[in-house]
DNA sequence: GCCGGTCGTCGAAGCGCTTCGACACTCTCA
DNA sequence: TGAGAGTGTCGAAGCGCTTCGACGACCGGC
């Protein structure tokens, strides 16, 4: 509308008020009569006016923007990360915040740097590892974040994630419940494991638990995301474990594989072989046959953890673990 | 180290100068002596300061802040958009900017309020659709943007993207050397085609124009991402045209789906049909067999796209189009 | 009819930075 | 030796906003 950028005293002017006023008429801070507040909003919305946010983050002390912290490995989990990544910057918008996107590139560096800046107000951290070395530096910082998963040391931290352990041990009650009793857990690629993933330990570790109480026999074992390597791991199962007749796969990448390894082994799903999996709901669904599968809640964990990060901004205490519960989806596989 | 944030003002007392010298040191817009820009490097360096992002903001209306606007919608091209992201945020830190993520959710209008506020100096907009809601919108605005896509009307944009048209006939070229006289395209889900994206429309015309100059037969098919659809497709194709001996998937969802459904209708690849991707490398690579594929440049396209926006932030010219060249890796499938 | 208490509004003082003009030097060249 | 041209540094004026204290206007209670 204007000659370009439109500031709050121009606002002020056109509503026939002081500057302050219209602060107050934004921010709600001081009681404004009805009158007042209809002239100033009417003003803004004429000249279309947008508050500074450079000028807002410096008077106020808030930028109203946190952080999102990408993992520090890309890895396997790359359609879920965005998930979370969307879901975060929906949930952030809800409380009027943006969202800066920062990658492991910089290091803990880049963390600090934004912090000491003010660029941002709080942190939310994606797929923290049991031994991250970012977190030494949160403990630290004045600035309040929120992890999502848990490092082997979360104590003072505020960390939420799906309840991989039991998710695993969802898993196996419901193979239980159909009358298995041999089964095998898939999960991630062993470099995985051997850097020390918590999601992945903990989900086999709920897995293995849940065999001894429903007393079934089964194993675990790291799967590649090969097609051939999966066959061969697929295969060797098979020929191991006769009496196998369920799967549990936790390898979003080898799903189909998996799948269609047994087709090539003659073995059809879920007649030969019940197969359920832990990955997002949309691949389980693609599928063929369409997979019972515990899904990932990217949305509700982006969701949760903007909630958890916005209550530490305003003071209030958060639990410091939040675990989310699986929900096991079933469909055509088992 | 000190009680909490240090200003510009305690660096120049610290180090014995006035505080615009500690200004000129940072931005090296003024000459300052080497003796006295160390001491002043020398003192941020102990104090360990950091300039206020909203204060700098204000003050030289720039805020080293670009938006990163995800598509309307998320897609089939999860992983891919990630990378992207990803090599978007590299790129920016290089040229001394953050990166603001920004959702359709939106719309429109989110675009318009990170620009107003002068949260951001600049966008980049991914995966632009032909006719996409946004891009009216970029036209009017006063901040430089640049198109990860085309859309129907690109002039006057800026926009960046894989040459999909030479990656389709740079896949029957390959396939042409190899002595195939009759191929087939399995696409997008039809639905993409419906829509109107570029890159699957482009591809398909590169495809079928090749096609033309090679004097090839062949058929281009919309595939759909579930495996049952994908088996079909491919049993009815190779059905109907008992000479075709090579096939090009652009569909990075159904890749794994269409080698599965070879294997189970007893076709050899590449014995009996030749494949050839286009995809993000580890997908091609993580196939059985890995796959000759044209990849997706995902990082170099990002990179690009960061390069344009900043030499418009400098008042540069830039090119309204920008194309990369599409490269194809020869692997076990042809 | 006067006093204390809200209520609604205003003016001004920063927030921490960039940038402009000024100014004291030191060189260089006539 | 003095004018002219650089250098290197400083002080002060904003940038657009929030927030604090102040202050009329109006209320009810005695």
């Amino acid at each position: 509308m204007s000659g370009r950028t439109v500031t709050i005293a121009q606002v002020a002017k056109h509503a026939g008020v002081a500057v302050s006023t219209v602060s107050y008429v934004l921010s709600g801070k001081r009681t404004i009569s009805a009158d007042t507040r209809r002239r100033v909003l009417d003003s803004i919305s004429a000249l279309g006016y947008h508050p500074n946010a450079g000028a807002r983050a410096l008077a106020s002390k808030r930028s109203n923007v946190i952080a999102l912290v990408l993992p520090l490995r890309a890895g396997m989990h790359v359609p879920v990360l965005m998930r979370f990544a969307s879901a975060v910057v929906t949930a952030a918008r809800r409380f009027d915040h943006d969202v800066l996107l920062l990658t492991a590139d910089e290091g803990p560096e880049g963390i600090r740097r934004v912090a000491a800046s003010a660029l941002v107000d709080a942190l939310v951290l994606m797929d923290v590892e049991l031994d991250d070395r970012r977190v030494p530096l949160l403990r630290e910082l004045a600035e309040p974040s929120v992890l999502i998963g848990f490092p082997a040391e979360p104590a003072g931290l505020t960390c939420v994630d799906l309840d991989f352990a039991a998710a695993g041990a969802r898993c196996v009650e419901h193979l239980a419940e159909r009358g298995h009793e041999e089964i095998a857990l898939l999960g991630a690629p062993s470099v995985v494991y051997d850097r020390g993933t918590g999601f992945a330990t903990r989900t086999r570790e709920g897995f293995a638990r849940a065999l001894d109480a429903h007393g079934l026999k089964g194993v675990t074992l790291p799967c590649e995301e090969t097609f051939d390597e999966v066959y061969e791991t697929v295969r060797d199962l098979l020929l191991d474990r006769p009496g196998l007749s369920g799967l549990v796969v936790h390898n979003e990448a080898a799903v189909s594989h998996v799948l269609a390894a047994l087709r090539q082994l003659d073995r059809r799903v879920p007649h030969d072989v019940a197969v359920v999996a832990i990955c997002p709901d949309d691949v389980a669904e693609r599928a063929g046959p369409p997979l019972t599968s515990v899904l990932i809640p990217a949305e509700e964990v982006g969701r949760e953890a903007v909630r958890l990060v916005m209550d530490k901004l305003e003071g209030r205490a958060v639990p410091e673990s939040t675990l989310l519960t699986p929900l096991l989806a079933v469909r055509a596989s088992t």
